[in-house]
DNA sequence: GCTTGGCACTCCGGTCGGCCGAGTGCCAGA
DNA sequence: TCTGGCACTCGGCCGACCGGAGTGCCAAGC
């Protein structure tokens, strides 16, 4: 019984805290939230919860304010993820379906995700290293000199200048695409590359390019990519400005570190939420993190989500990402 | 007499103003800069300095401040660029030498920038207006599906997937390619828009691969992409926080913004200095833009530059972004 | 006529004390 | 087990105070 209540005391405290950004009080929260009991048994029912590390005082005789551990309880137990507005599932539509390729999804998901949440929208670029390749295209610069052109089946194109020792006319170069595109089109990446790396050793007029192509697939920087927006939102973040806001600014920069902070990316529906202290950054223990991965057919090629303040909104946040990858994936499933 | 002495007086506020942050008094002035004069004498310099608009005080019996105008002056009239030492001239040269291809040459740049200055940096993709088309590329994806890549001289490229109304075979693919080549490789864009526009009406079957082309070089969009770095800077700004850091971050994110703000790519070797109010923005009346435009040949075809607060170091950033710019041009002028 | 030292004045910023209110913990009673 | 009451604790706010930095002005000196 009690301990039915004191979890709807921490769900209440969590919600009350996350709209007012203010320590919440043994008053307010009857009033606000028509627990049907005295403040003064709800105080004793927060004196246990902070005994067990759900809550915790800024200061004697301060109202209380979630720890993780309260926020984790919170997300774990406490919530179903808010449904989404029919409104909010229409400009989701609406706004994705409009994307002209690849690139434009991912860009167009930030904005969508940085909107919904109010909070700082990190997209991860699909990973190559499931895709195979569509097409490689090598054109002629000049004589001596191409430009390979590698098209792979997630739209992503890497395109690179390639310096050749000898001259090489029109149907060396035809010769030069054929030999590529039958090694490499349609294949993962992964095969692609040793299949390459083969012909380089084999037709050695013809290395530099399959070299070159092959270090295009395997360069682990394209694996990097990420977009990030709604960094305006960080304005919202409150007083300790320096201390909260100036990592996570940095880290934004960083996208190896912004990849670290999204984690692996998980598989299916589910979403991973962590929460302060629980991320992999000391300088970050006042941020959570709601990700979820996402790509076509349930397969996880890349993750997406937002960070956010620990006092963050997370049924909210929690379903904007999972509405927002699902629909992303969709969109991959078709193209 | 007089007046030199009061310009030295200017430029002594300016220098100490952006290097504490703090208004400066008549007796730190003649203290730090050994002017000669007493306290008393540089307070009359000061008081006409005020009364003809180049500095102010916050409040009676502070210190004084730049005005906008007094930054002005500073920057017309008052100073020479920095020249950028050994070390600097180095670190450009070798990071922006490692750059594989135009995205990456943006991409560095704008970190350089960024930590060169220690200001936000951005950069703007060179514009497609005056590049010209390399190549065209066109691949099958499904009888009914192709893909169509272009490649331009600055070495971007574009792709877009085409849903045609009818099949196309291999013979079929390999004309239309070769009558797009024919209207468009080597051309100016505009000049390629308008060939590939005439070869559209002139020849139905390949109207929608054209017209895709065409629409892809005339997209606007293409040249309102920008990079930013160095918004972790912000968090140097300081106490007025709402005020001063949020329209900047979200003019960095609205990236057309952030091109207004550069504003027009400048020819040849001069920087565009916008101090303050200068800006075509209202809420960022208190940021200042030091900008140039760069392009092969002494050919402007887009902008960089840095955004900060008015009270930047104007000749250590203008000597960034003049020193930036001229080796990204050197850059482009090779490839 | 410019420069200088002196002097009175202003005003910001920090510190101190006191007060108020919100909130707690505990206890005794229902 | 819940509730009302009560004493207690602190943080935040207000007003007063004070020191320091800086100015403006003036009269004297070069």
């Amino acid at each position: 019984m009690q301990d039915d209540r004191r979890l709807a005391v921490l769900r209440a405290i969590v919600e009350d805290y996350v709209a007012t950004e203010e320590p919440v009080g043994s008053r307010a929260l009857v009033e606000r939230h028509g627990l049907g009991v005295s403040p003064a048994t709800v105080r004793n029912d927060m004196a246990a919860l902070e005994e067990e590390g759900f809550i915790t005082q800024p200061h004697t005789s301060a109202g209380r304010v979630p720890t993780d551990k309260g926020y984790r309880m919170f997300v774990d137990r406490l919530t179903t993820l808010k449904p989404m507005s029919v409104a909010e599932r229409r400009a989701i539509a609406t706004i994705l379906d409009g994307a002209v390729d690849l690139d434009d999804v991912v860009q167009r998901s930030v904005r969508l995700l940085a909107q919904l949440t109010r909070q700082v929208a990190v997209v991860q670029y699909p990973t190559l290293s499931r895709s195979t390749v569509r097409h490689i295209e090598i054109v002629a610069l000049a004589p001596s000199r191409v430009l390979a052109v590698l098209i792979l089946s997630t739209g992503r194109v890497e395109q690179r200048v390639v310096e050749l020792a000898t001259d090489l006319d029109d149907t060396a170069l035809a010769d030069l695409r054929l030999r590529c595109n039958t090694v490499a089109t349609g294949e993962i990446i992964a095969d692609a590359v040793t299949g390459l790396r083969r012909l380089a050793t084999d037709a050695p007029t013809t290395a530099p390019v399959a070299e070159v192509l092959a270090e295009a697939m395997s360069d682990h920087r394209s694996d990097e990519r990420v977009a990030v927006g709604g960094a305006a939102n960080l304005a919202r973040y409150g007083a300790s400005f320096d201390l909260d806001v100036r990592p996570l600014l940095e880290a934004i920069e960083e996208h190896v570190v912004l990849l670290t902070l999204l984690g692996e990316a998980t598989t299916g529906d589910t979403l991973t939420v962590r929460i302060g202290h629980e991320g992999p950054l000391q300088e970050l223990a006042s941020t959570s993190v709601v990700a979820t991965g996402y790509g076509p057919g349930n397969e996880a090629l890349a993750t997406l989500g937002v960070v956010g303040p620990t006092r963050m909104d997370y049924p909210g946040s929690m379903a904007a990402v999972r509405a927002v990858a699902r629909y992303v994936s969709r969109i991959l499933d078709e193209a």
